[in-house]
DNA sequence: GTCTATATTTTGATAGAC
DNA sequence: GTCTATCAAAATATAGAC
């Protein structure tokens, strides 16, 4: 079966196009530039996906799934500051891990989004529903203090993504790009930025009488 | 003096080309669709700038010149709950106002940030250490908590310019685009949420003795 | 399936009339 | 200063040999 070489290929061209498309956009990027870090002439990545922009459809749509994936999110059983911690660590860290994927849907936000209509309106708003819900059940209990779900999922989001989305911005203000320790320190001060704003400070035992 | 016709037109340019560049970025652009917005032929926009590019580097550096005058900063004399209100709050109300400079200067930062590096690593950076230096005086005096300043800027920076440059993702979450009380109450939450994380809660009054 | 050569389109930029 | 007509370059996409 030589599906194996075609899935291969794909393989390559999705990464080359991830690269060129952050750095780029999608019309500053050129086929050429895909196929030269692909390491295969044009007419090959034209003939795996016909024009420039499926290249870019199936790059957005190939994030937003493994985001999907990557962050299952959380639910009312779970300790609040634990799951919060759980999530702001993990995606800082993919801003740090995979800042081409981060800047590929940042582009197309700033683009209008068009094209990631049914994704945002769809499976983004439904999971934003249903983790709102969990929020406002953790403030009604008191484990949380009165925040706006939306607000503190669009500051999340804002606050890790940052990294990778502006990296020129955080490596200019701190005089070179953060090493890993720096990026893990970071990431730290995030979260207990983050905790400090959604925890509140544990009661002083009240016992009851 | 015709200086005037010249100064005018300048300015519809700029105006347009805020516009196009915002969305479609320097690339996606095209000097037609510039002409079209401001309302003249294709030749005029160049016979006042020369080329693309310089329209878009004029437009990067009056933005960031505009957003230095606007927020002046604060000092150690500040409150620092105050300070920090009135910078978030302005930034929200920034971001709702002129969502296209904000879209350009994000668009500049996935690009790399060449064409800014200048003020990235002059103005900004300064800008920058001074208000760090003041940051860690607040928490040295008890009057913050123990916040990163560089974190707690690029967090303040990130959750306020989110509302222009991910825009489409919040309208799809909240069903529509936020109208201006809805603004000002995404504005006031965020300010809550920073202040919390930030502003260490009043001590029970320990008189001396 | 792969690659070279080429057609077609788009677009930034300019020349020159008014 | 303004605008029309045009040039030249670049880049997407395709045709067709291998």
């Amino acid at each position: 079966m030589a599906g194996q070489i075609r899935r291969r290929n794909r393989a390559r061209i999705l990464a080359a196009a991830e690269q060129v498309f952050a750095e780029m956009g999608l019309e500053g990027a050129t086929t050429q530039a895909i196929a030269d870090l692909a390491g295969m002439p044009k007419s090959n990545i034209l003939y795996y996906f016909g024009t420039k922009e499926q290249i870019y459809v199936a790059l957005l749509q190939e994030v937003v799934r493994f985001w999907h994936e990557s962050f299952s999110g959380f639910g009312p059983e779970d300790d609040p500051a634990l799951a919060l911690e759980t999530y702001v660590i993990e995606k800082v860290r993919m801003s740090f891990s995979r800042p081409a994927a981060s800047r590929l849907f940042a582009r197309e936000m700033l683009s209008g989004g068009h094209r990631l209509r049914n994704y945002l309106e769809g499976e983004l708003r439904q999971w934003v529903d249903e983790r709102s819900q969990v929020i406002r059940e953790w403030v009604a209990q008191g484990r949380m203090a009165p925040v706006d779900p939306h607000q503190l999922l669009f500051t999340i989001w804002a606050a890790t993504q940052t990294y990778a989305d502006f990296a020129p911005q955080v490596a200019a203000v701190r005089g070179g790009p953060p090493d890993p320790a720096a990026q893990e320190a970071l990431a730290r001060s995030l979260v207990d930025f983050i905790l400090r704003a959604c925890i509140p400070p544990a009661q002083p035992a009240t016992p009851p009488r």
